[in-house]
DNA sequence: TCTCCTATATACTCGTCGGTATATTGATTA
DNA sequence: TAATCAATATACCGACGAGTATATAGGAGA
């Protein structure tokens, strides 16, 4: 059993030190991510990211290989959001339509998120055609997801029998856009928003006889 | 009264002389949306547009004073056809609900069109502060186009009475999101797109009971 | 203690690209 | 015919920014 030692040394465990590794890739992800959603890549320079964390540019590279691989970190830590934000919602209870809502509104607080914007804002023309084809990849698994959900719902009766790709896409541009135009200090939250956004794609906007 | 004067003349009048003018700068105009929306504005140069064009760089800037110049002007016609979707369908005859369902019909056609694209794929920060102001100004007032459309329908019964602003919103992130992953060579036509799109955003995801 | 690895910095290279200075040619006009 | 202007080219400048060569300092392990 260690001995609780109340002084923490200054002496790092091999842990520890991977532990601090990881921090600081994480604090330049977000730093970069930040700067990337609000001047766009290219405008963006490494030394910039290197001086918001009183760093050189050096460092940077150190940690992540080149500009383009923290651009794909950051696209990449978007997309697991959105993955996840599928995968739990669809495995909940409930028929396609309220799975469906659920995973709809997950989707939309993503987008509000900085690297779930990274993942709209980014174009597949800003990465190397390897890393677009893993986006696309990625992004194509996603809406499968949703896609399928949309199928469970015309199943069951819940979903109206639509064009399943069509309204994937219809829904997905809705719920992206938020990654566009929402600034954090808006007098809506997030969640607000989202779930403004969901009921009127789920309702339509035709009153109901 | 002019003769006839069958064998056209080397020598052009003041008219022709403007007029072979502006068919130039509309074909630099064109020749530059084009690898805007398929590379990024900040991953095209002058040199590349120009050498597509088999004229030199100078020559762009002797049509269109500078890049950014040029990237305006694109915008700008993109906008205009999205004004121009907006006033002439908002004039005709029937309920707000019809008028909207026009309005966003012709809102996604001009999203598939290259000067349309353009609107969505630049973002703020590719231009300077005034001409970010302009831009926003003039969606603006495309925005506010569409919510009055929507009061006039929640007025006459045609639509429910939804969020106006987020209901804005939800349309026109919808509709903007072809003018990212459309391909002209696609299996659907725009107009086919369109009608898809649209129908769910009118009639919703749930079914009518 | 000597060596090696990690973290970090400074100072550099080199390609790209926006923009310009300047020359040329040919048509328009006085 | 001389002067001017429009249209175009070649060749250049200067800035910026990705990426690298190299040095240093200090902890880790033998």
């Amino acid at each position: 059993m260690p001995l609780p030692n109340a002084a923490p040394s200054p002496f790092r465990s091999r842990e520890e030190r991977e532990r601090d590794r990881e921090e600081k890739r994480e604090a330049v992800l977000r730093a970069a991510v930040r700067m990337f959603n609000a001047r766009g890549f290219h405008a963006t320079s490494l030394d910039d990211v290197a001086a918001s964390l009183g760093i050189s540019k050096p460092t940077i590279y150190h940690y992540l290989g080149n500009k383009e691989q923290v651009l794909i970190e950051c696209v990449t830590r978007g997309l697991e959001l959105l993955s996840a934000a599928a995968d739990t919602a669809r495995a909940q209870p409930g028929d396609g339509l309220a799975r469906l809502r659920s995973v709809l509104r997950s989707y939309a607080l993503v987008m509000m998120d900085d690297f779930g914007r990274c993942v709209v804002r980014t174009g597949d023309e800003f990465l190397s055609p390897e890393g677009a084809a893993l986006f696309r990849a990625r992004k194509r698994a996603i809406d499968l997801s949703i896609r399928a959900l949309i199928e469970d719902g015309i199943a069951d009766g819940s979903i109206a029998p639509v064009d399943v790709r069509m309204t994937a896409f219809t829904l997905a541009g809705a719920l992206n856009w938020p990654g566009r135009w929402h600034a954090p200090d808006g007098p809506l939250t997030p969640s607000e928003i989202a779930d403004a956004m969901v009921d009127i794609l789920i309702g339509g906007l035709a009153p109901r006889t």
